[in-house]
DNA sequence: CGTGTGACCGGCG
DNA sequence: ACGCCGGCCACAC
């Protein structure tokens, strides 16, 4: 019997690609203005356990194509703007925040627990 | 088909 | 407090 495969349960996290960025954008969408969220809670919130670095994956992909989702808003654990390299300009993802009434400096979102808006909790 | 890399995170010394 | 390492999953080469 040729049972090689080491039949892990090693199940898809993406089953359907596209029905995943929809979701991730979806709740990229509802962060309210002058909040900000990270890629760890959004993973959290679809279930993908350690799956941030996913949820990167899918907004990379979606900033030249979607414009409408407000990717500004999503940054890492630490408050900080990781995702700036990726946009048109490193300082576009800063001036949008700034634009929505949010101070950085460094790199790092100021007040950020207080301005932290997770969707496991707010859409509860 | 193996290896490396990534808009990350949590744990541990 | 800080740095390092492993885990996570998909993709490019």
């Amino acid at each position: 019997m040729r049972e090689k495969k080491p039949q892990t349960k090693r199940v898809p996290q993406i089953a359907d690609k596209r029905d995943f960025f929809n979701d991730v954008y979806e709740i990229v969408r509802l962060i309210p203005v002058g909040r900000v969220s990270t890629y760890g809670a959004i993973a959290n919130y679809l279930s993908l356990k350690s799956g941030a670095r996913m949820v990167g994956w899918a907004l990379s992909s979606s900033q030249s194509a979607h414009s409408d989702v407000p990717a500004q808003r999503v940054i890492n654990r630490n408050g900080q703007l990781s995702g700036r390299l990726h946009f048109a300009t490193p300082t576009l993802m800063q001036e949008l925040l700034e634009k929505e009434g949010i101070i950085i400096k460094d790199n790092t979102v100021q007040n950020f627990s207080e301005l932290f808006w997770d969707p496991v909790k707010e859409l509860l």
